[in-house]
DNA sequence: CGAGTGCCGGGAAAATTTCACGACGTTGCA
DNA sequence: TGCAACGTCGTGAAATTTTCCCGGCACTCG
């Protein structure tokens, strides 16, 4: 390990799905995991003490998700270099997660090769998005319809993450850190934006935009 | 590699996680990965070429799912030994799974000794839960998600189809030829007796129970 | 018959949703 | 450089919805 190495920070909510990074990051000469985070709130405690050169991350997670994640690092660090790595093939959150600062987007369905070029590309200064992101961006771009991803900020996107999957307000408000009020606020403006009335209809939106899969649906 | 080397088919849809699964793996002797699919039929295909003693599945794949894997490699051989290791923290899809033939559920969220050691209790002919699955089962004895169809009375179940489906109270009120104070009422009544709070919670149960199908989302 | 249950809705309190408004920091652009 | 636009956070008050408690009606079953 030279000093030269380039430092990654691993985050994501599955063990074995770090292991997975490590043996195909190890292959590759100059790269040193670091550090490993579980949660959002883990990687932005690392981020902060370790300081890696790059940041691979998970989106869905327990508590505060990627996209705020990469929001916290990206305002503690402006130059911070964020490789999403996920398994939503799906153009909203890649607007969302590049929107919040993120240098790459990549799908767990892509080769171990296509994740390599993406590390290497960030590194470099690149911006990475893997080929069936592209894909996904110019079919959004060509039937038009503005997506969630598009109507909300940043912030209303990680609301709107919240709200399809914890439970209360409340909770949502402390995940946050911000009053009860402003997250009925930001529920009440959401909806207003997307153009929906219920909470029916916004859950019902939201899974066909696939912003919440089926696989969300685990958590009891 | 000896011949009394377990072979395993790894069965998962994301390249890098089948990679991980690998790198655990390789550590324990006595074990050897002799093949690999990203899909349910893929993995049936295998199964029959490569016959091997320990199938580790994943649920949530593209094409025909994992559930239904199980039941097709079980039809073709009753003796087949399948460990599902899967994100879904979830007791229904467990018993769903071992219901189809499953001899083990892990979820992702596990560390990866409980992983290893589920693989040698299913090569030893045991049925292996891991811990926080056994936890999910035994909340869901105690407080139990009661399924929808079977406490709601026909009324409330056809508001609560209704309430999926149309949009506004009123509308279901001029549907049902009641007065919009009635749907209202049953609306609160069905949330209590389902043991929900909120109508996204609702939408999310209704979606697990299979009321609503994620297909049928078509019609704005 | 009487007890239990499903179904319908009124009234009022409680909670939530919505709207209007202001403050603050950042970004971007002229 | 200044300033307009925007995102974020929050308050207060009105409007609406949700929830709880209530009674009435019809039907079934022992």
């Amino acid at each position: 390990m030279s000093a030269a190495d380039a430092t990654i920070l691993l985050v994501d909510d599955h063990s074995v799905v770090r292991e997975g990074y490590r043996s195909v990051l190890q292959k590759q000469p100059g790269l040193r995991v670091v550090a490993e985070a579980a949660d959002g709130a883990e990687a932005y405690r690392l981020f902060k003490s370790e300081a890696p050169d790059l940041v691979i991350m998970d989106l869905s997670m327990p508590g505060i998700g990627g996209i705020e994640a990469i929001r916290r690092i990206r305002q503690w660090d402006k130059g911070a270099r964020i490789l999403v790595f996920t398994m939503h093939q799906n153009a909203g959150f890649a607007v969302q997660a590049i929107r919040a600062g993120a240098r790459g987007y990549v799908t767990k369905m892509s080769p171990p090769e296509t994740l390599v070029r993406a590390v290497m590309d960030v590194l470099a200064g690149k911006i990475a998005i893997s080929p069936d992101i592209d894909h996904e961006l110019a079919l959004s771009r060509i039937s038009g319809e503005s997506s969630a991803a598009d109507v909300l900020t940043p912030r209303e996107f990680e609301v709107l993450r919240l709200l399809l999957a914890e439970q209360t307000t409340e909770e949502i408000a402390e995940t946050l850190h911000v009053s009860p009020k402003t997250v009925a606020n930001l529920h009440s403006l959401i909806k207003d934006k997307l153009g929906v009335d219920s909470d029916i209809e916004l859950v019902r939106l939201a899974l066909r935009q696939g912003i919440l899969t089926q696989v969300d649906l685990g958590e009891a």
